[in-house]
RNA sequence: GCUCCCUUCGUCUAUCGGUUAGGACGCGAGAUUUUCAUUCUUGAAAGAGGGGUUCGAUUCCCCUAGGGAGCGCCA
């Protein structure tokens, strides 16, 4: 397999050369398609908030005909490493959010942007700094405690160069503008204006020669053409100070919209405690892609009144400039009632082969010992784990799951489906209640359960299994007139009977309708747990 | 500490100065029902506080309070 790095510096020469790779300022023509792009940094995971970032950004250029680039923001070479990369990539694989052209290494980009503050120091725009950190330190401790803003006020910016101390390996900061104030024209927060005077000379090159973030930005920016940059509003201040690199080379500025954070349901930021901050954790519960995108771009855009909103009226609907400014958090009880009504309205054999996705990313054990915050809401990808453990203890993983339901036939799941998806909300919920098809014999009654299956249940399931015996059609209907029959001859109650034949058939005093249960099990299944009872 | 941003039911939100402040989730009650759900009906639930501007403020302005973000040779 090919690192995102190779691929991508032969393709990145596409954009250089590529008609869109004139840049297109905010005053630019608005019909013009944009190009946007999503940058995260590799940290392990894709994060929920970045995982929205990416959809409006997603939304945006789908909407308009534009371009949905991809880059990774790899320059810290520390905390970088490729299954960091393929995590993102599979996030956004999973959640269907295909970007466009290969996937741009910021850190492949180091030359250039070097090339780019060299000019700046050419330019006057940028000058080398010899300050050590210890003096910087010490100068932003004594702003702090005389009250000032914490910015190091560069001695070295009207310096003669020739005072340079010898072997001491300079940084390269930017000239940035001492009067005056920079504005942006966010098309989020609006117009946010800093006073130059709180901006300090940004370091754009390291001591050691390797650009810095904010440099790598604006000059990849800038070179792949970007015309509106959307991302969280973690960088509205660096917005500022990548305005002053753009006005520094005399670049025209890409439009700017800064989308607020998403937080947990305590209102602090979204964390661990919270118990799901990757993408990676919502396909492990069971969460349909489309239905997290419904989810994820309610909190903070709206359309009216609608709420159900496919991914295709999502792409006709979105506007940037309809985002809110405010922080939501996030609410699983919501998320669920959406999933649950995507899972309602998709089709059996699609919800079968989203089950089969799930699956293959799923350790039952390590799912059993995730220890969450118990005011976190439960997950259903955890308490499917704890059901395959009581009703299938040989069960170590999705994969085996899968396995076993392959062994007794997908179709009869698929056959189960319309009354399993009307009663889950994730498809952890759902393979849940399927679980019944694959039980290690003898089924293990849960205690409520077990309760039901006392001398008088005996002997009602013992008379039941005599009519199954002989009973020639099993399907449900006939099923289920069978045992109205049976009730009316014997006087007993609907309920008294289908209870204990739930219990012994599911192990469990909640399940599917007892006679779709019946039919998918089979005529022999069934008796053999019915029968299991009666010793 | 400094800079910036935010504040409508518990939560996500609608409202382009005049509404019985609407919808959704969740919660309560009821109907349907073999369990659980689904579905349907229905109820409770909000403009942070204080000043202005205005004939009239949820909407515009200011202050206070609360919350958030940023202030790295991290990204």
């Amino acid at each position: 397999m090919l690192c995102y790095e190779q691929r991508h510096k032969s393709h990145f020469e596409s954009y250089e050369k590529g008609p869109m790779s004139k840049a297109v300022t905010s005053n630019a023509p608005s019909n013009m398609p944009p190009v946007v792009r999503f940058a995260p940094s590799p940290t392990g995971y894709l994060h929920i908030g970045g995982a929205r970032t990416a959809l409006f950004n997603w939304l945006y250029a789908r909407g308009r005909g534009g371009k949905f680039l991809l880059r990774i923001e790899d320059t810290d070479r520390e905390r970088n490493n490729e299954a960091a990369v393929s995590a993102i990539l599979d996030g956004l694989r999973w959640l269907e959010l295909e970007w466009d052209g290969e996937a741009v290494s910021q850190f492949s980009r180091a030359d250039r942007h070097r090339e780019v503050a060299n000019l700046l120091l050419e330019q006057g725009a940028a000058y080398h700094c010899y300050a050590q950190p210890a003096e910087i330190d010490a100068a932003r401790d004594a702003a702090k405690a005389e009250g000032r803003p914490q910015i190091f006020l560069s001695p070295w910016r009207d310096r003669s160069p020739s005072d340079a101390p010898q072997g001491v390996k300079p940084t390269v900061r930017l000239k940035a503008p001492r009067e005056g104030e920079t504005v942006i024209d966010d098309h989020v927060q609006g117009q946010v204006t800093f006073p130059n005077k709180d901006l300090d000379d940004l370091i754009i090159v390291r001591s050691d020669g390797n650009p810095t973030y904010n440099l790598a930005v604006v000059v990849d920016d800038h070179d792949m053409g970007i015309t509106h940059v959307v991302r969280g509003v973690d960088h509205l201040t660096n917005a500022a100070r990548q305005t002053q690199i753009y006005q520094g080379m005399d670049w025209p500025v890409p439009a700017f919209a800064h989308v607020p954070l998403i937080h947990g349901t305590d209102g602090a930021k979204l964390s661990k405690r919270h118990g799901a901050q990757g993408v990676e954790d919502y396909r492990s519960m069971g969460y349909l892609p489309e239905a997290l995108r419904n989810y994820l771009v309610r909190l903070g855009w709206s359309h009216g009144d609608d709420e159900i909103m496919p991914t295709a009226k999502l792409i006709e609907w979105f506007d940037i400039d309809g985002i809110n400014r405010s922080a939501s958090r996030f609410d699983f009880k919501k998320l669920d009632d959406l999933n649950g009504h995507y899972i309602r309205q998709a089709g059996d054999a699609e919800l079968i082969s989203r089950i089969q996705v799930m699956l293959a990313h799923q350790d039952f054990a390590e799912l059993r010992a995730l220890v969450l915050d118990p005011k976190a809401p439960p997950r259903s990808d955890v308490a499917l784990a704890h059901e395959v453990q009581a009703l299938a203890p040989g069960i170590a993983d999705g994969r085996d799951l899968a396995a076993r339901f392959a062994a007794v036939g997908w179709d009869k799941m698929q056959a189960a489906m319309p009354a399993l998806k009307e009663r889950a909300r994730t498809l952890a919920e759902l393979v849940s209640s399927a679980l019944f098809l694959v039980a290690e014999y003898p089924v293990t009654l849960d205690e409520k359960s077990a309760k039901l299956i006392d001398a008088d249940a005996r002997s009602t399931l013992a008379a039941l299994a005599l009519r199954f015996e002989r009973s020639n059609d099993w399907r449900a209907e006939a099923l289920e007139a069978e045992v109205r029959v049976f009730c009316e001859e014997t006087g007993a109650k609907l309920g008294k009977v289908a209870q204990p034949l739930r219990a012994v058939l599911t192990g469990r005093t909640v399940s599917p309708p007892v006679f779709t249960v019946l039919e998918v099990l089979g005529r022999q299944e069934s008796l053999k747990r019915i029968n299991a009872s009666q010793v």
